[in-house]
DNA sequence: CGGCTATCTGAACACTCCCTCAACCAGCGC
DNA sequence: GCGCTGGTTGAGGGAGTGTTCAGATAGCCG
């Protein structure tokens, strides 16, 4: 029996006053059911991870304020990188299915996904809170 | 008129025929005002950071998951780095306000916050769709 | 086509992050 | 006090990330 079982097993000796090998392996069980119901996909966490730069999250949140799409040429001023950076930082928020691209002869229009809106409107929304 | 401005100037003459200097500068002045209601706290992205690492994801995805509280020593064994990692990632969960800490004799108790419930809800129902 | 446009892509490099290891702290029982 | 517990904290290093630079791509116009 590993260490950690030692530890979860006097936890369930403080809880309950005793406690025997089936009752450590069936909370484990439990534990293991739970990770795996909460094991949502990775595409959340790479919605997430996106957000979680400054520059992406600066483009998505410009996106997702501005009523309609915008172009390139309009998001470069209000970021502090080159427009090198920001295709970067596009391109990974399409990837992570928080913006759209659209091409239009040489424009190319991002819009943000109803995803970004929602995520950017409830972390908001806790703020104020 | 530095170079990214003439994009934007050719933009514009783009979209409504002909252009002025001032139509450039009323548009500049437009984004920097999107941009500045657009910048919402740090704490928003702090938090996305936060969830964008798989070990605090996954944490803060059980703790969501599970009713109630649980035990350091429960979530432990549930996600595969050393209880020091866990304990680096709880630390973070709760300075990003994803989770709460309590503390009962030698027990630390975490549950997720109302924040990252409605992230990981959020996260979630998009992907379904 | 040839030149100019807006944007993208790949490589390189500095920087940051996340993990492990070790030492440490606080609570409980003797 | 001491020993043991569950958990935290700090340092260090390897892996990963973001930015920039240079070169490439695709669309428009003469």
């Amino acid at each position: 029996m590993s260490d950690t079982d030692q530890r979860l097993r006097r936890r369930i000796e403080d809880e309950v006053g005793e406690c025997c090998d089936a009752d450590v392996r069936e909370r484990l069980a439990e534990l293991d059911d739970l990770a795996a119901s909460a094991t949502g996909d990775d595409d959340a966490r790479d919605a997430f991870a996106a957000l979680g730069n400054d520059t992406r999250y600066r483009l998505a949140r410009i996106l997702s304020t501005a009523d309609g799409e915008l172009c390139v040429c309009e998001l470069d001023p209000v970021v502090d990188v080159s427009s090198s950076a920001v295709s970067h930082a596009l391109a990974d928020l399409v990837d992570a299915g928080l913006a759209t691209r659209r091409k239009d002869g040489n424009w190319r229009y991002y819009d943000s996904t109803v995803l970004a809106d929602d995520l950017l409107a409830v972390a908001d929304g806790e703020a104020e809170a």
